[in-house]
DNA sequence: AGCGTATATTTACACTGTAAATATGATAGA
DNA sequence: TCTATCATATTTACAGTGTAAATATACGCT
């Protein structure tokens, strides 16, 4: 049954981004992706080796729309840039830092590692050696991958559902001001903000730390 | 089928908590859980409200562990102490902030509460308003969860079984230095490496912003 | 001794990923 | 045009998942 307009990779991961970014990456299953195709869940199997595969393309896509530093810029505008966009081009796919951090997706793409070897690069020509590009390497990787989990999980999502909603309204109910007493009163500043800002000021935070690390000596980061 | 000596919650999270040390957050399924404790997957349920709930509760005593700062001690080695003992009870049990980063487990438990309850009170004092507090919290909380989820899962993870070890080795073989200059030549520099004294050194950068921060003027963190 | 209750098992259902075998239909060659 | 080939899609199947419902078991108490 080879169709007059047969499916292909791309149709794939199409299909495997809109329903991810629909129903998250536990309800993207193979059986409902090949319904949104008109298909049958085994036919994806000829033009996606199977489901981890289907993550790694999208990881692999998502990491090809970063936009790439001004290699000309000086270093700590260039680590700005190109962690910035890393952070803006997975935050629009969710289920991307979602599939990376709990293996389903390979971290290490080729694309993924254009981005790393921007990031090296800068850090490598703001003095560090070896151990310091590590250490830098790693706080700024944990910096976005951790902000963008936190803000999709449960800790501050932005989109809940009704269920969720009430059940976070119990919550907040339960809490006792004399036993949490800071927690009680930072609640109203916790309710679902614009986590890009955050990040940006977090961002901003680490460089300011990496600058003077890199003009105090080489090593240490 | 009571038996002489009855299942528990207790045993029940010392079993889950052992499985998943084993076989890892996927691997913990309520048939192979109740596999190691002798019982069919059902019995668990007189005990257990379903796998989540399962999930809250090792997350729960998880955090129970963690010890808590002196409060009478300066606010950025209260930060400080609480942030690391958080990072190092977690990272004794990677599959708490996986569960937590995959919504599987409440973020929101009471315990867990209690050491951010003393994070932000630490904040409060340091200076920072309802903003500057949401902020920092988000970048140490962020900095806290990258770290653990980026060395457990296959960026930098260190325990590694065979097959994974030969794909990586695959991976690197399959690098041109040509393309990516940089990332060749940290290569060596990113070899698995212990997590912790990394994670230390960006808290260090992170709360040496903070502290600047606080004392440039309310609000900015 | 026998009843009630807490606990454990059995069975069942709707899902999951995917291997293997089969069917379909478009295309290339005679 | 007929047919053989081959890429594509479907069907069937299996082992696994969480868990609802019904059933069985054995303990403690009166």
């Amino acid at each position: 049954m080879t169709r007059r307009d047969p499916l292909n990779r791309e149709k794939v991961l199409d299909a495997a981004l809109a329903l991810a970014a629909e129903e998250g990456l536990k309800g993207l299953s193979m059986r409902k992706l090949a319904k949104t195709l008109g298909v049958e869940a085994m036919a994806l199997y000829n033009h996606v080796q199977n489901k981890n595969d289907i993550l790694d393309g999208i990881a692999e896509r998502v990491y090809r729309g970063i936009e790439r530093a001004d290699p000309g810029s000086p270093w700590p505008e260039r680590v700005r840039v190109t962690v910035l966009n890393t952070y803006l081009a997975l935050a629009e796919h969710p289920v991307v830092p979602m599939a990376l951090a709990t293996d389903e997706a390979n971290p290490n793409s080729q694309q993924a590692l254009l981005s790393f070897d921007d990031l090296i690069g800068a850090l490598y020509e703001a003095g560090f050696d070896d151990d310091g590009v590590r250490q830098a390497l790693g706080a700024l990787n944990s910096l976005v991958f951790g902000s963008l989990l936190l803000t999709t999980s449960g800790f501050t999502k932005a989109r809940k559902d009704e269920a969720e909603r009430e059940q976070e309204e119990q919550l907040l109910g339960r809490i006792d001001p004399a036993v949490l007493p800071n927690f009680s009163r930072a609640i109203p500043a916790l309710k679902a903000h614009d986590p890009e800002p955050d990040f940006i000021r977090a961002l901003e935070l680490l460089i300011s730390g990496l600058v003077a690390a890199a003009a105090s000596g080489p090593g240490t980061a």
